[in-house]
DNA sequence: ATCATAAATAACTATTTGGTTATTTCAAGA
DNA sequence: TCTTGAAATAACCAAATAGTTATTTATGAT
């Protein structure tokens, strides 16, 4: 059994100051997150974040950034360049839902940055370098489908991509108002399974050829 | 020329307030926004904002269930109904797309109205009736189509409407952390004309059956 | 005309909030 | 062992903030 001596410890306080901002910020938004409540959670007195972060919006900045890195070095361990292009897509979209399903912050800290027009991840050069890898993952997973003839050629693969991750970010992150709207529950485990499987049906019959559309419907 | 005398005018006010509230909540989310910034704006003493609405929470509520049904009242105007089955699609996707754009605020006050767990609309019965309507005719028009032999038959008319707006709202709501993450502009005026003829493909090709896809190729 | 009521104004307050000052404590390197 | 710099603590503060109290003023009904 391990006695952990809690004194002194510079990476876990930073660690536990960055955990409790990461749900503090997701819960509440920049605007209405409190630094006092970040240092409660955090076990940590307030004079320490501004010791290590600065301030409140440099704080905020650091989550924002941990948490989309964290989120793309996840995907890029997919390796889907290793898979033929239709279960390759079948993943990516699997992937990309199951992701935001576990992992609620990532959704309210990214709406939240974009209230804020993204000021404060706009200089990363960090995360500029592993989305353009990102997409061209995309570019290239839509042309070797292209060239089997299974995809349409030509497609743009930022739009893919948004639509993409729309279909489940946008279901997710207005599943509140979605209920209300739609009058029924959004967020039972047979309504996730049924959104992941439509959305996933969305994307192949937008990108596959009709061709390849017919001959997968008699399946 | 009127001379407008200011003085007494408790619907101006009113509507004054609600004006200003929308920008303020729409620009800084509930947490964000600034009761004095809110009264400064729409030219009134803060007392009258308690007095007609209560407080921020309330005055909140009264400016998401106006956005709201606006929005509602603008689409059942389109009369979706009385179109052959793709042109109405075509038309609702369309028409959602440009009053998301010209109507900036209701993505951000949706977005705001989610984080706090849609708790503010939860118990309104005028939204649950427009929106069950709503529903309705996007169940309709589905049912038109398919009869048609046009449309697949059996989709879900939810998962559908959650799709055909998400390609919109999900593009505009981050294109912020867009601009970043796909390395490009996305608010141009080509751009916005590219993300619509995107999404209006998108939706014809989740719906149609692939016959139907393949003779719309030959055009 | 006047009176009752609602609209509008002005000044105020208790609390909250992000951030700071001042001080103490630990632990590693000389 | 002693010194030095970073880690941690505690108490504090000015500004901001949602909401109030107290008062005046316009207006429509009688």
């Amino acid at each position: 059994m391990t006695v952990e001596k809690q004194t002194r410890d510079p990476e876990q306080t930073k660690l536990r100051i960055l955990a409790a901002a990461k749900v503090e910020f997701a819960q509440k938004g920049l605007g209405g997150a409190r630094v006092d409540v970040i240092a409660t959670r955090a076990k940590v007195q307030k004079r320490m974040m501004y010791h290590y972060f600065g301030n409140k919006e440099a704080l905020f900045a650091h989550v924002i950034e941990a948490v989309y890195s964290d989120f793309r070095d996840a995907e890029a361990a997919l390796e889907i360049e290793k898979q033929e292009p239709i279960a390759a897509l079948q993943k990516l979209v699997a992937f990309t839902w199951n992701y935001y399903v576990d992992n609620p912050e990532l959704i309210t800290l990214v709406n939240s940055e974009n209230l804020h027009k993204a000021q404060h991840i706009k200089n990363s050069q960090a995360l500029q370098k592993l989305n353009r890898r990102f997409v061209d993952r995309m570019r290239m997973l839509l042309e070797r489908g292209a060239t089997a003839g299974i995809f349409r050629s030509g497609l743009d693969p930022v739009q893919v991509l948004i639509t993409l991750s729309g279909g489940g970010f946008h279901y997710l992150t207005n599943h509140h108002t979605g209920e209300i709207v739609y009058g029924r529950k959004l967020m039972t485990r047979q309504a996730q399974a049924a959104r992941l499987q439509f959305n996933t049906e969305t994307i192949l019959r937008l990108v596959c050829t009709a061709e390849q559309l017919l001959k997968m419907e008699g399946t």
